[in-house]
RNA sequence: UGGGGUGUCGUCAAGCGGUAAGACACAGGUCUUUGGAACCUGGAUUCGGAGGUUCGAAUCCUCCCACCCCAGCCA
């Protein structure tokens, strides 16, 4: 075995499966499955058990297949069939040409059903929803059986038959295991498997009115596709017995064993598909592909890339801690990918005019800049230089405190891959007193940024030339959520719901370069952080910018510290 | 007061009876035409707590404590 590859990871599901490789059990064979419900959009959780399950069969020369676990017509759909279908893809996966539905199972799961049936492991109870809960017993007392607990296999066959048929209303019967009332277990109290349900399912139609539970459909889907480890989270442990008693029951040839893992949860956001789905229905995020939601759908247009998302789900780990993973490392496994691949380019976010007073009128050079100072690979483009360029506001004061050491009067920086510039005076706004416009002298001699004389400048800031630069769109995104935990108390968790995180910037200038870049594209705006271009909103025209992350930036981190 | 799980650095997480990996975060430093990147350095005398077994325990035993999940005809 290939153990000795440390790049591969490791966890308990791993061990798990080198022991049952070991032990031969399933004739060393690996098959695993990712088995969303189609009734709501993929998020980062489920990235975890993708990456998870399609890592491991690829790790043990097995196979994952994709199914959609689609046993309740309520809330499923062909839109979040096809929105998971594109998520896993885009996410780097291929399952090839198994691409399963439970609901393509229906005839099977009823005939297994009926079996039950026929050894008298089920019965049709009729018991309203209300009583089958009175009957249940609680946490500390045991339930009740049922009074129609004992009907005869002929009865209960019949009856089944005819819920098949349509002959009842919704909730006259269901269909129920046969196990304990007594158990300490509650998923082992006699269990629902089959419950009337007149809704139109988006693949079976009208054809069926009753659908099957999620404890009978899922262990039989798995043996029918004859999965070997059935990985899933934690609140399926109590679940573990009942898939175990209906696969023991039916006496199937494939027995798969079920793992569960802790789910992922994240720093300042949420990761249930319930909290989700109130964001996007109330309208706090325009919708499920909201870069600021951790959405698949959402992080691909904020500009996340699948290998960034996947180094992530691998660094985390699989354990069964509940644990929250801190926000800092996603966003430093984004960083860590980009910062290799994405081209540096220009873009002023918050323009303040600068005149470069003794520049000739007129007069444009261009400045040859590398696309990536360490990857000469990525090549170069021409930056036009002109007498007025905008720099950033933020990279100017007036009265600098100690430590700035960018743009003052009476200081000299380097423009990037431009000049030496040096502040000779400021135009303020007579009402206001704020600074509208820098004035400034460059150096002649220090063109492409070095002194002849050697001297140093302790800045380089980015600019871009007024009347060059391509005037943009740019979204800012921060954290979601003001507190780490918005989980933390149970109370309503959108009050804690960060006003600021999203700051859209209408002013911006981009140098020359970005013009008609394609949607999709993603840079590094020097010194800013990175940019994708905007799937939706973005023209050719007027582009428009989201912000996948900041740089990590020690001057930020200087002034917040100094404020507390 | 039932059952099932989990407790190792701020956050994750290795460790599987032989004397606490690694990552992120944090703190210092080097370097730098991005206050970026890269590189170096620092940090748990201690593993939820208390006992016990052992030459030796995060690892084994006992008791206790905390947190999570389960009473949908959801998954």
């Amino acid at each position: 075995m290939a153990q000795t590859n440390s790049s591969l990871p490791t966890d308990f599901i791993r061990d798990i499966i080198d022991q049952h490789l070991h032990t031969n059990r399933f004739e060393g064979r690996v098959a695993t499955r990712f088995p969303p419900e189609p009734n709501g959009y993929l998020h980062i959780g489920h990235a975890k058990s993708v990456c998870l399950n399609f890592g491991i069969a690829a790790q043990y020369d097995g196979a994952c297949n994709l199914r959609m676990d689609d046993t309740d017509p309520s809330g499923e759909s062909l839109e979040y069939v096809e929105s998971i279908i594109n998520d896993v893809r885009w996410l780097g996966f291929n399952w090839e040409d198994r691409l399963f539905y439970a609901s393509d199972y229906f005839e099977q799961l009823y005939q297994c059903a009926v079996q039950l049936l026929k050894n008298g492991n089920a019965y049709i109870c009729s018991l309203s929803a209300e009583e089958i809960r009175e009957y249940r017993g609680t946490l500390t007392e045991p339930g009740k059986e049922s009074p129609y607990r004992n009907r005869s296999i002929e009865e209960n066959l019949d009856l089944f038959e005819r819920m098949r048929a349509g002959e009842f209303e919704d909730g006259a019967h269901v269909l129920r295991a046969k196990i304990d009332m007594a158990s300490p277990n509650i998923t082992m109290r006699d269990p629902v498997l089959y419950r009337i349900k007149r809704a139109t399912h988006y693949r079976t139609g009208v054809q069926w009115c009753i659908y099957p539970m999620y404890d009978f459909a899922h262990c039989l889907s798995d043996s029918i596709e004859r999965i070997t480890h059935s990985i899933c989270t934690l609140e399926f442990e109590n679940n573990r017995p009942l898939y175990d008693w209906i696969l023991d029951q039916l006496k199937v040839n494939a027995h798969p064993q079920q793992i569960e893992f802790a789910r992922l949860n994240l720093s300042y956001t949420v990761l249930s598909k319930r909290r989700l789905i109130e964001l996007v229905g109330k309208g706090s995020v325009t919708g499920w592909d909201d870069p600021r939601i951790p959405t698949i759908a959402g992080m691909r247009r904020r500009g996340y890339t699948p290998e960034a998302i996947r180094n992530f789900c691998e660094r985390i780990g699989v354990a069964k801690n509940d644990s929250i993973i801190d926000m800092a490392l996603l966003e430093h496994c984004v960083r860590e990918d980009l910062n290799e691949r994405a081209p540096r380019v220009l873009g002023v976010l918050r323009p303040l005019r600068l005149v470069i007073d003794n520049y000739p009128e007129g007069q444009v050079e261009e400045c040859d800049s590398p696309y990536h100072p360490q990857n000469p690979e990525l090549g170069s483009r021409k930056v036009p230089f002109s007498r007025t360029l905008y720099i950033e506001q933020e990279d100017f004061m007036e009265n600098p405190p100690k430590k700035f050491f960018r743009l003052a009067p009476g200081r000299e920086v380097r423009l990037r891959y431009g000049y030496f510039i040096k502040c000779v005076s400021v135009v303020k706004n007579p009402n206001t007193g704020e600074v509208v416009e820098v004035h400034c002298t460059y150096d002649p001699e220090t063109r492409s940024g070095f002194a002849p004389d050697g001297r140093k400048v302790d800045a380089t800031i980015h600019w871009v030339s007024a009347d060059h630069s391509v005037p943009a769109e740019v979204r800012l995104y921060d954290r979601l959520f003001r507190v780490a935990n918005p989980m933390g108390e149970d109370d309503d968790f959108t009050k804690y719901l960060n006003s600021k995180s999203l700051e859209t910037l209408t002013t911006c200038r981009l140098e020359s370069s970005l013009k008609g870049t394609a949607p999709g594209s993603r840079y590094q705006f020097e010194r800013l952080g990175y940019f994708c271009v905007d799937l939706k909103d973005s023209t050719s025209q007027r582009p428009v910018f989201n912000r996948v992350v900041t740089l990590r930036d020690s001057w930020a981190k200087m002034t917040r510290q100094e404020k507390k």
